[in-house]
RNA sequence: GGAGGGGUCGCCUAGUUGGUCUAUGGCGCCGACCUGGAAAGUCGGUAUGCCCGUGAGGGCAUCGUGGGUUCGAAUCCCACCCCCUCCGCCA
């Protein structure tokens, strides 16, 4: 959510920016409703200033004239009215403040979709493998991996089961990026309700864009996470931070449920795209003033796991048209599928500035006495377990069908290698 | 699921015969005094949001949320939300 006060008092700036985006928003509308809205609350704040006096007479009188007795009904008429219009417009802005998107940061490079999102460096290089790359949905159902034809039994296309090593090393994986966040990077780890309520939802500002791809439990008025973004960003809803704890750095293992209600036909086979998902996030809340050196760590963060990991990516700064609805910045992580040929996305870093502590009111004080101000918010993947699955099987796959796991993973895993007897 | 208790200013808390209650007191915090310095003590100050105004400043709202009664509601009525305790069930 942008600041009422920033689009009343710089129209065209805000215009200008959105353009940039290739998003204007009811950028018009709001600010003709604002006016309208201002008038109504400055005629109400007439009213109840009458009120008050008139009520003031009478408090010391002991009781009212009858004057003032049909002065006040025929306010209170008046006012009814005035709020009644008020209230209407209230929520008629509120509601559309709420769908103008963030404000592209002035550095981030212009451009209409994905297409035009800049590279920024690439990392390592694709794996030498001496045989036709297979896709890891072969390589995992061959090894006994993993199941997909029972996880559809159990949940349906899109969901998969996993058996044995598969099993260890999506269990390897959680623990191996929590470890790092925590023991390197100064993460606190969190374990978080799997469920939440709509208020949390709406106050992380997910609920407008996630609501048709996440899953509700209507019995209960609770819904799935669709990111641990969301639960993370709801932990300090309608709170005032001290000042001299941030940054606030969080990192926090949780499934991730997506209905995935518009990409039917895309990615139906494998790891990439599926109903349930699991995700190491990495989150953080930030003075203003730091956010971007924070921003830059945490791309850093997310970039260093897939280099332990010895998995070919590519960083890429996304243009100003591809830009998440409540980000001013992001950069996509993307690593190396053999078999398709391909870098996927694999991580997003976003910095959300003031947007969602402004919408979820997460605030902090400098020091005792100074005056309240947003934070920032910033969050990353760090990493997805399942497509990092999927990375590993295809980037290690040998000859004979077998996979090389990376080095740090050993330990985790108790085995260099997942041989097909597994 | 059953029964009960409760939601007030950063935190705790007073306040239910409706007006002088945005609202008590304590803690915390800020300032002054005191002190060699500090602590203690004393005194004063200390909510947030919005509107009008260049400014000084003025105004409105907010006692879980929404509605109602009334000239006037933290205080009365209705609905809803949330939290807690006990019982039941249970990993």
């Amino acid at each position: 959510m942008l600041a009422p006060s920033l689009i009343r008092d710089h129209p065209e700036r805000i215009r200008r920016a959105l353009s940039r985006r290739h998003d204007p928003g009811p950028l018009d509308d709001l600010l003709t409703l604002d006016v309208s809205r201002r008038e109504l609350l400055q005629e109400s704040q007439t009213l109840r200033q009458e009120r008050n006096t008139i009520n003031e007479a009478v408090k010391t009188a002991g009781r009212p004239t009858g004057d003032q007795r049909q002065r006040m009904r025929a306010l209170a008429e008046r006012l009814r009215e005035v709020e009644t219009k008020l209230s209407e417009t209230e929520g008629l802005f509120n509601d559309l403040l709420l769908r103008v998107p963030n404000i592209p940061h002035e550095t981030v490079p212009e451009g209409r979709d994905a297409a035009e999102n800049v590279e920024v460096r690439r990392w390592g290089q694709a794996p030498a493998i001496s045989c036709a790359p297979r896709p890891h949905w072969e390589l995992g159902v061959s090894l006994g991996i993993v199941d997909f034809d029972r996880g559809a039994k159990l949940a349906g296309s899109r969901f998969y089961v996993l058996k044995g090593l598969g099993a260890r090393l999506q269990r390897a994986l959680i623990a191996f990026f929590l470890d790092r966040h925590v023991e390197q990077q100064g993460y606190t780890e969190m374990g978080l309700p799997y469920l939440i309520r709509s208020a949390a939802m709406q106050g992380s500002g997910k609920l407008p864009k996630f609501a048709d791809d996440s899953y509700y439990l209507e019995q209960d008025d609770l819904w799935l996470n669709p990111t641990a973004e969301v639960p993370l960003t709801d932990l300090h809803r309608d709170e005032i931070l001290d000042g001299a704890l941030l940054p606030l750095r969080y990192t926090a293992y949780c499934p991730s449920w997506r209905r995935e209600a518009g990409a039917a036909g895309r990615d139906t086979r494998g790891l990439i795209r599926v109903h349930q998902f699991h995700k190491v996030e990495m989150y953080a809340f930030t003075r203003p003033e730091d956010s971007y050196d924070e921003f830059q760590r945490m791309v850093g963060h997310a970039e260093e796991l897939l280099q332990a990991l010895g998995l070919h990516y590519r960083v890429l700064r996304l243009c100003t048209g591809d830009l998440g609805f409540a980000a001013t910045d992001t950069y996509d992580l993307e690593v190396w599928l053999p078999a398709a040929m391909e870098f996927r996305e694999i991580s997003s870093v976003s910095n959300c500035e003031d947007f969602q502590a402004r919408r979820a009111s997460i605030r902090f004080r400098r020091a005792p006495g100074e005056r309240l101000e947003f934070v920032h918010t910033l969050n990353g993947s760090g990493l997805p377990i399942d497509r990092t699955i999927a990375a590993i099987l295809e980037n290690g796959q040998q000859p004979d069908g077998s996979i090389v796991l990376p080095k740090v993973l050993q330990p985790y895993m108790g085995t260099e290698i997942i041989a097909p007897e597994n």
